[in-house]
DNA sequence: AATTATGCTAACCATCGGTCAATATAATGA
DNA sequence: TCATTATATTGACCGATGGTTAGCATAATT
């Protein structure tokens, strides 16, 4: 068995697909130096511990996921609810070829592990603030009601929104047609739960 | 150090104080053990193992919660929206002379270990579906828009109110002026939550 | 060529949920 | 009353977990 030297991204190239497939709790140390076909000691030689590994196969996540998905150039768009429908399109289409990403960034930031909430808050709490500033900025040429409350009104449309999509991400991952069909039925039954916040639901 | 004759109810006495106190997953049978004054093996001859123990603890304080807070009399109410605030504020109330029975009961429905989540959708699922099944006979006679799904509104705003007091119980949690002035603000701010849900946010 | 820094691992550690074998007490029936 | 059966109780142990240590092997620097 020869030593080899590795770099830091090979290990974590191993423990993305790792983590991906178990989930933060249920990948184990030893299943992650496995992998990565080296030493559990040697895991720790490079990161101080399971969470600062797993925070760095996040950062690439985020990174990769940034770039390919076109997050920047997305907020150039000028209407807040065609941003956040070519969002969740890009999103839905994404997942099909990269269910991975997905997943870790999905498990990360939607069913933090309660263990791993502090630290994701400490490291990207500024990143997800800023990044709600961008959309906030978009929410504000939406023309509201006289007596609504605008911050409310943005949490009330990004917390049903970020619902649905998660949602619907899930039982895709579940099930078997992911045609095009679904993604309509998908934007279908989305925008009417919308346009319920939109106009109402009441007579 | 005498032997003693346990019966289960001292045990679950015990194991709910420090469930509440640690949560599910940091609560270890060790400090269940010596929170009960007993070996941890009895903990393990009284009970399969720590799920098993823990959904013990947890249908006493579902019970408990059920008989104290008057579940049953509040779906008598024939107004749905009447309801679930008469809900809210006597979740709210019950809160601040039993936190920790509330603090047991968020942790199990509204942020479920995952570890524990089959678990307790086999236990309380249907108890679950027929509580939805209540809730749903009242907002029947919710008058709906002729464009709106009835069982998507309804989603909505369960979703939303869930969400609503769940986020006000933790911070209550972590400020110390529980005043009788922090409902009011409570409800005023739900209340203007819902009514755009109920009359749409846009002009 | 000697020294320093890094790559790498086997063996170990405390803690976790959980088991086992053994003993002490209580309940039962003759 | 006394033997038998059932229950209460424990310390010592188990495999797996995240993590540490000590030491050797390789690479880089002087």
């Amino acid at each position: 068995m020869p030593l080899q030297l590795y770099d830091k991204e090979k290990i974590l190239d191993a423990c993305f697909d790792v983590f991906a497939r178990y989930g933060y709790a249920n990948a184990s140390t030893n299943m992650l130096a496995d992998a990565a076909g080296i030493s559990k000691a040697l895991i720790f030689h490079h990161f101080k511990n399971k969470k600062e590994l797993y925070l760095n196969v996040l950062d690439r996540c985020i990174e990769k996921g940034r770039i390919e998905m076109g997050f920047d150039t997305l907020l150039e768009n000028q209407n807040f609810f065609k941003a956040k429908e070519k969002f969740s399109t890009i999103k839905f289409h994404y997942y099909k070829n990269n269910p991975d990403l997905i997943r870790v960034m999905r498990e990360a930031f939607y069913a933090t592990p309660e263990e791993l909430k502090t630290e994701i808050q400490d490291k990207y709490g500024a990143l997800i603030a800023n990044n709600e500033k961008e959309w906030k900025r978009l929410f504000e040429k939406v023309p509201l009601r006289e007596d609504v409350d605008r911050e409310q009104a943005f949490r009330l449309v990004t917390l049903t929104l970020d619902y649905f999509d998660n949602k619907y991400l899930l039982e895709l991952e579940n099930s078997d047609d992911s045609e095009e069909a679904y993604l309509q039925d998908f934007l279908k039954e989305r925008n009417s739960f919308l346009s319920m916040i939109r106009f109402g639901i009441e007579k």
